[in-house]
DNA sequence: TTCTAAGCGAGACGGTACGTCCAGTCTTCGT
DNA sequence: ACGAAGACTGGACGTACCGTCTCGCTTAGAA
């Protein structure tokens, strides 16, 4: 029994449209600033009616998830150095390159939303934070692999370790987040791991 | 020469006023999520007029800037429990139980500013930020006193390691923040501290 | 080629938003006085948004402007009882009739508006204060015209005459504006017109 | 037995913030227009304390109704030409002459005020307009006792006519008071003194 | 072709909160 | 007791967005 999702009746969404708000959504968050982004902004932006958005995005939030899902769909490769600790480094600096530029107003932007409304969390939590960890957690499966690192490795905490300073430093700014960011962590979240006689 | 800041005429504040502005905020915080805490029923809520909490405060964000210096004004003193990880564990135990029971909306709620705010995020890092990481800081120069870690002991990393976690645990909810995970935080944050040969 | 005021785009203006707008403003007036009469009050009364009344006026002057158009645009028809007095009396009589009952509000509130402001006060006078002149200036003209007064008649001299004291009244309210007030000021202002040797 | 009014006990009135604040109040008036003259604005120009203000004055009505009376308290000296409508002429001249140019905004001041507020235009009625309606009225008796006009003159007509024509002048603005408008006035009043067969 | 359904730009609508201003009152210190 | 300073409650201001709702006009597949 398939399930048929009706089929298309009507005026189909226009591409250009979709592709303006989201173009919209992300000039005008660099130009102004999340504080200043509103949906009537983007619309105007856009070249586009408001009505257009709530058609189609319940909000900023889900607007702006499919904003960054543009900019970060652009799947990594696992590199393979041949130890854990390159391994891990060579993801990180890839990540922190995208996550300090292009993506760290998105990224900001996301956060002041998911701090207000829990589901949201959750929705943001289920997509892009467990496809980050999922690279993380593939490499230390790896490393298992290779024996480098023990059986019974704490992965969630090496992930929380290399993330957690992540967004912190993207919080607070208070630190850079490349390429000697990335070795270093790396070779803490190395040592944690190793060390995990908890 | 001493500094006389020009003495106080008129009508004095009313410290009253002043508390019930700084209760009303965290009431209405708790109660209604950071979304709907808004100046005008914070000011309700105080049975207080706007302009009193104009008056005193440029916003919300410096306003539960002060409620959090309220809440969280006990002078932490250090442990010494003879080891590194447990004094660690110990302090972050402390931490950990404020940060997520009457800290965790507070903290939530500021984050939400400092992301929209390079000024406030400024302020912010300055005085909590700092405070928090000073105690760490001092547990390490403990610890290098004891010749347990290396003088060279890279110990802004273990700042951000431990508070890295602390946050990003605060923001997804992904992970608890108990006693638990103090002892494995400061297990990992040890031997990322012991093995710094970067 | 017509001068096109382009096609009307996007929602059409809500006539019962416009209607309840102005019979609200009149109720507040009568009701609560000029003085308690504040947009916002306009705006509950007329179960409508703010913004639908900062929309479409600029503020109370020209919405109050419109509310007395509305009452007032029954085009008078002139008298002719053979004589100028007679018209006059006549004129007046229905003249102050409303300006004495429904009207005087409105027209204290605009005095009020127009005594603040000199542009309002030159719209006034374009269009209320002018309709009401040029009645009694067809008055004369057709008095002229009978030889009952001279050619040189000072018509503008006769219009303040009348209007003054109208306005005067209205102001003060230290005499009424009723039958006997028409006959004696269009007594007056016949012997006036009549004896104009400046 | 002197009738003492209570001995004067504490600090005495301070004559120069009483003079400081009617002085304000008339620039303030002047330099930014009724509509900007707040309480406010005069305690700040006057360099005195709003409380200041409140305690001797109801509201900014009787304000600048002493404001007036300091301005206007030059005793008129009735004219004597030997003519009604020359002394009327006379007369006229000299109040045109003060209310078209320093009392101009005073009055427009005050007229805003009894326009909203009952009370005092009863206030305004029994001191201002009455004044000014006695010279009148004492020229009409000196004319009568001439047997220049009739002993049963409608003295308050004649007054209603002149100063109904001052002040829709003084409101709208359209045409002048000046020496040629006084006699012109004259003129009409007096003609229509003469004619007064109701 | 005509009909029907939906998308679209435009913009009006009822709301809510913003941050500011002023009204009047109250409280403190100094004269 | 008066006066200057200035904090206080209260309430309206005019603006900005929210999310919803008509409008007239495409733009498609179905009849």
């Amino acid at each position: 029994m398939t399930d048929q999702p009706s089929p298309p009746r009507g005026r189909p969404r226009d591409p250009k449209s979709h592709a303006a708000v989201l173009d919209a959504a992300f000039t005008v968050l660099e130009r102004e600033g999340y504080a200043a982004t509103t949906i009537e902004r983007i619309a105007a932006q856009a070249g586009v009616a408001k009505q257009t958005i709530y058609r189609w995005w319940k909000g900023k939030a889900p607007l702006f998830m499919e904003v960054l899902a543009r900019k970060a769909n652009q799947s990594v490769q696992l590199p393979d150095t041949g130890s854990f600790q390159g391994d891990l480094t060579a993801l990180l600096t890839g990540t922190f390159a995208a996550v300090s530029t292009t993506l760290r107003p998105l990224m900001r932007a996301l956060a002041v939303e998911l701090l207000q409304d829990e589901e949201f969390a959750g929705a943001m939590r289920d997509v892009f934070v467990q496809r980050r960890r999922a690279n993380v957690r593939a490499l230390v499966q790896q490393a298992i692999g290779r024996s480098e690192l023990p059986v019974d490795t704490d992965v969630e905490l090496v992930c929380d370790l290399v993330f957690g300073i992540m967004w912190y430093r993207l919080m607070f700014d208070h630190a850079p987040l490349d390429k000697c960011a990335a070795r270093q962590i790396a070779c803490a979240a190395t040592a944690a791991a190793v060390q995990n006689n908890v």
